[in-house]
DNA sequence: CAGGCGTTAGAGAGCGCTCTCTTGACACAA
DNA sequence: TTGTGTCAAGAGAGCGCTCTCTAACGCCTG
């Protein structure tokens, strides 16, 4: 069974009366083939269910047809809970499927699997390279660009290498979180930031500081990871150290979904004691007690416009090195 | 920068002052080659960087050591707030890393992508297909099955075709789900059963049927997607048919999450008049209100089982037609 | 010391495809 | 009729690798 012949160009050009090159032209869509001839191809494929030999091709065209997904294995467990992966995979696999080419997923976990990824990737066994949720200033998308490999990171890239990213509008969001909390008469307004090796993290804590400090109020800051549990203990932390506090901005839902219920446990009442605004509007945020005001970014179009991006710097294009998606406040009961 | 020439064979075995053949044995691990000059030869792969070209390897072995993972893409969609979709993939990736082989992540969701995973599956791009979450009665694992193409599946497949499959015990984690609220005294025992196209869906369903009519109580059924949508209109279908009951049992978190809010917003309290209990686990069931009681299934595991599986298979080895992984009863506060 | 054997390295074919170059056919002008 | 130009189809090289077959070499045996 394993050895099951599949019929090669030279089959399908014995069987039309043609040469293999003549198959190989209308394989591959070139015009300059006569109706006849193309249609008796056409007709000879069909009845031997020719495919063509994908390994083949590549080693002649020195094209892949397929691109990497490199995400930080940590990303399927700290967003195992919201749509941030699913999310991106989604929109990554859109476009890749409307271009007719394959995605090859690396969840890089240990070292050795980043020296994989390394491998794999300088190895150009793929024709580029999506880099999402990067930690820390990882030198790979660097190196590859360096190469000539086409990259697209998801982020401004930490390190200092020039490399095209698309990212979301941390700090507008944030900012128009915060000023919310400050229209409806909050002063006293702490956040649960994220990781401070991540770009979210660092940038949704910037856009915090700066609208605070516009405002004239104080900085409350705790800092957590993006989960639950880190949420948790940041906001046990803030009630602590600033028992006076009215709103808290929280870095992502998870975080603040675990704010609401350790205000809760404290005796606060959200919103009427507490104010609090999430950030990525996952779907449990609608369902949380209260309904949780957040930041939606659009996760899928982030994945979509990376690999927009990448596609066209495979094709040679010269391309933006930063493009900005937008985000919008979505206003529900906690605040 | 695209052209620049990545060093072959040929240049390795040139500068190590040997033959091809023999690098290819040394870096296929081949224990036939002389000490000093398998050294040699290292030396010049390191001096040069030299990475195998996969395409050509695989024109000649017939493998290309990559295999792809099949899934729906509504999976991304409804699924996008448990981690069933993250899971799965981690698991898979898990052991395909250890096996240093590549995912090709396919997300099939219209007609044209699912004909598109059909092309490239049959034309042996890849070693071997893992479908997960099929739809209905899929012909395409029984298709490949018979091309003499690995396959496996998760969760029991609806066709007739024999395909080898993985999946986690239902029957016995609905058993004691319902068995947990009869014991606790409840006679009037819903279920808000999953889409009946499914294998999960159907299973669970089966499971409840025949706990509750193995304990003499009626059946009380509404049927949902699986989504916290269509929870909501279900449960409110239930309390409207069936105002007396005491007990739900949700064939998925997200639907006992829709559930619980339902419940409350009708004026029954959890677990007082009502027990709730639910599927998955998914993160999000620890911070509902109350906290959920749900069955655990092992979803990591699943796609690392799969995987070990499909691996086998392709190896030549046979391997057993169904895998059972357990589930367990996680309990909470909501029953 | 011839003959046989086991072991290690090289030679060379060929995997299935693309793409350049060449040939062949035909139309039209001189 | 011959020459020129245009366009479609074929011939053939070669992409980088693996693997079989063969050659070379050293060693043991009779």
């Amino acid at each position: 069974m394993r050895t099951a012949q599949r019929p090669t160009l030279e089959a399908v050009a014995a069987r039309a009366g043609v040469s293999r090159a003549t198959v190989s032209r209308v394989v591959n869509g070139s015009t300059t083939v006569a109706e006849p001839i193309r249609e008796a191809v056409t007709r000879a494929v069909a009845e031997l269910g020719y495919v063509p030999n994908l390994a083949a091709r590549s080693l002649v065209t020195q094209r892949t047809d397929s691109i990497a997904l490199v995400m930080p294995e940590a990303a399927t467990r700290v967003f195992s809970d919201d749509q941030v992966f699913p999310g991106i995979i989604r929109g990554v696999s859109q476009e890749l499927e409307a271009a007719d080419k394959q995605l090859v997923l690396m969840l890089a976990g240990s070292p050795a699997g980043h020296h994989r990824v390394e491998r794999y990737t300088t190895g150009r066994h793929v024709d580029g390279v999506l880099f999402a949720s990067l930690h820390g200033a990882d030198p790979l998308p660097g190196t590859l660009a360096r190469l000539g490999i086409p990259v697209v990171v998801s982020g401004r890239p930490l390190g200092d290498a020039p490399v095209p990213y698309v990212d979301v509008d941390h700090v507008g969001g944030v900012t128009a979180a915060v000023r919310h909390m400050i229209d409806s008469g909050r002063r006293r307004i702490a956040t649960i930031a994220g990781p401070q090796d991540m770009v979210a993290g660092i940038e949704r804590l910037r856009g915090y500081r700066a609208t605070v400090a516009d405002a004239g109020l104080p900085e409350l800051i705790a800092v957590g990871d993006f989960t639950r549990e880190s949420g948790s203990a940041a906001m046990r932390r803030l009630l602590i150290e600033h028992p006076e506090l009215d709103g808290v901005f929280a870095a992502s839902d998870l975080m603040a979904h675990a704010a609401l219920r350790t205000l809760r446990e404290a005796g606060r009442r959200v919103p009427e004691d507490v104010a609090v605004v999430g950030f990525d509007d996952i779907e449990t945020a609608a369902y949380t007690e209260p309904p949780l005001t957040t930041v939606r970014q659009p996760i899928v179009e982030l994945g979509r416009r990376m690999t927009r991006q990448l596609l066209r710097l495979a094709a040679g294009e010269t391309i933006e090195q930063a493009v900005m998606l937008p985000t919008e406040l979505i206003r529900r009961a906690s605040a």
